[in-house]
DNA sequence: TAACTTATAGTAATTTAGACTACAAGTTAT
DNA sequence: ATAACTTGTAGTCTAAATTACTATAAGTTA
């Protein structure tokens, strides 16, 4: 075996993939296909090459699971229990993403048999902690939504308000008034509105708005305070 | 060697220990008394063992080398470059914790020839990449500010209003305004006042106040918005 | 054309933030 | 003893933000 293929054997990363379509948050999980948790359901995930840096590590693990791409994943926990691994102890780094479903065609690597989105409140029982990983995940997503922009890689170039207004109601699980969430959002200078408006919609059509990347990324250094 | 004293080879912790005093804040520091880095300064650091939690790992390695004890550290990051550590790939959790520097007295473990605090505008040169962890750990420990409530174990069971907002201000950077600093911690309801005032000072004594643990803890788990 | 759906504008009461003033309660110097 | 000084604490005023609404516009569908 070539050095750079050796793997570091306590080390594994596991990701996070959540996806948003039609007002509801999925997570990206893969159906084992091969080993002694074949057949479970599990975070997409894998060991870590020994020339190569965590967030390549995570990138390419994801990629080879799923065929989900071109995504930022960022790092989020590592969880370093004794026995949350059987056999031997592996200690796992979580990484995280968010991305739109419908920019992706699933389909599963060589390892997998399946690769699925569940929404967030219909996951099954997965493989190790993976369960406790993606609850832990999911509410840091709840609670940094609440300080930083979020909603680059989960929404389509160009998106409506309500759009983005149902993509906070998904991850903050509420409801939020219409009105007042147009204000709040005009007001941080984050949107840009296009000319355009939807098209095919049976109802009046709504203005299209997108990203400002200078004011999202200024955002996401500085912060922000968004209490719902 | 017995099992439950083998390390795991690729994985380190180091630790960034933020303590506080007379309104300025400070880390703590190693100087390597043995190895390569003998005589470098560096992050309280070591290897996690075979049979022990990631947690437990990073108390037992800081309480060795620097007789701090009693303290909650909290994992921050992940740092995993393929050459951020020299002769193998190492990657390294840091974990960071808040203390009121009065508390401890330091004394140097058996691998490190000196513990010292050093202002955290001073910091001094370090080993591998831990300049940057420094930097990284400050500067989210400046976001986290704004969003949690921190102060509980930076400073002594009772304080004033002003040693508060010190702590404060030593963190974040700048000045803030007394009385509206003043007024926004008493209306988060996070102080309980006690009937004591400040002894032996050369000016009007101040009223102590406390933590209410309660109120702290849900404001960990809820968040708030102190955007200074 | 009425009923419906979603978009968008506006209003009014309340709360919060920010800058600043004033004064109270002690200590220290003369 | 008193003035000068230091820190604590209370209050004021203005602008801005939040919240809970109402109203209306612009389309689609029956």
């Amino acid at each position: 075996m070539k050095l750079s293929d050796e793997i570091i054997d306590a080390l594994s990363i596991d990701c996070v993939v959540f996806g948003f379509k039609d007002s509801s948050l999925s997570v990206l999980l893969v159906k084992h296909g091969e080993g002694i948790t074949k057949g479970q359901w599990a975070l997409p995930g894998g060991w870590i090459k020994y020339n190569e840096s965590l967030d390549k590590a995570a990138y390419r693990i994801l990629t080879s699971q799923t065929a989900v791409q071109n995504i930022y994943l960022e790092q989020f926990h590592i969880f370093g229990e004794v026995n949350r691994f059987p056999v031997k102890r592996v200690i796992t780094v979580c990484y995280y993403a968010l991305v739109n479903i419908e920019k992706f065609e699933l389909h599963a690597g060589p390892t997998v048999s399946d690769v699925v989105w569940f929404n967030v409140n219909k996951v099954p029982k997965m493989s190790f902690d993976h369960n406790t990983i993606f609850t832990k995940c999911f509410s840091h997503l709840q609670h940094k939504v609440q300080h930083e922009p979020i909603g680059f890689n989960l929404l389509p170039k160009k998106f409506t308000l309500l759009q983005l207004q149902e993509l906070y109601e998904a991850i903050l699980e509420k409801k939020l008034d219409k009105p007042n969430f147009r204000r709040k959002m005009i007001k941080m200078n984050l949107l840009v509105s296009s000319s355009e408006k939807q098209k095919d919609v049976s109802h009046r059509a709504a203005k299209l708005f997108r990203f400002d990347k200078k004011v999202y990324d200024r955002l996401i250094e500085k912060g922000f305070s968004f209490e719902i």
